[in-house]
DNA sequence: CTACATCCTCAAGTGGACTTGAGGTCAAGG
DNA sequence: CCTTGACCTCAAGTCCACTTGAGGATGTAG
């Protein structure tokens, strides 16, 4: 498969695909002609990104975790950097809710001046 | 006040007081030997960059909120944006709770591989 | 007088995840 | 034969809020 046809199966762009690639997340073989030519197994390996993604990593922590060969190797090294992440997840939604506060506060003041808010 | 006793008080480095002037959030006097002059007002105004870097808001956001010269043209442009900010945030918090249940899954999962992954 | 802290400007670097641009190759259809 | 579209590489740009560095000026204490 081309590049072009993963990216459009995938919903991303080619120059995503290239990046990932670059960053080294995937490796797809090269054609005598020099064009990438990726396999089915492509997709799972895009979708495993994106769910990481959403769970909150970066692409250098993806990276490592695709790229632990050993079985029980991956739990091993996934535990600590999710823990870490959860306690992360945690502060920052905690962060947000704070943020909603002061919001829903301001929108309660009727000052007229930034620096003469009653939140300060 | 010079520059450096502005930092120590407001907490913030020399270099991030000339920034927020670069960007124009703040433009103190300059003395004829070209340093700049602070007087006390500046606290007043670092405390609302704060308080409003802490409800969400870019500083370009603030720029624009710290320029309301008119009185009321502040809640005027201030409630469109925060109420805004309020979605946004709540989006936020939204998406942060997904990831935190993916995470909490992940953790009770034993996958060995993460392409194997029950939360695919 | 000299050492030292403090100040100044301007330019570039940081991180994260991409995107954009320039300049070039290659294969198929009309 | 020529155009078109898909592909290639490498470099640089984007956003945000700063930070860092180079190189130089000024003010003050001993």
């Amino acid at each position: 498969m081309r590049i072009g046809e993963v990216a459009k199966r995938a919903k991303l762009t080619v120059a995503t695909l290239r990046y990932y690639e670059e960053i080294g997340l995937i490796a797809p073989p090269r054609r005598v002609n020099g064009r990438r030519s990726y396999n089915e197994g492509v997709f799972e390996v895009l979708a495993t990104i994106r769910l990481a993604q959403r769970a909150g990593f970066t692409l250098k922590e993806i990276r490592s975790l695709l790229n632990t060969d050993a079985a029980g190797a991956l739990s091993a090294r996934w535990r600590p950097i999710a823990e870490r992440k959860v306690r992360e997840v945690k502060e920052t939604i905690r962060e947000y809710q704070a943020r909603l506060t002061l919001l829903e506060q301001g929108l309660d003041c009727a000052c007229t001046d930034l620096t003469d808010c009653v939140l300060h």
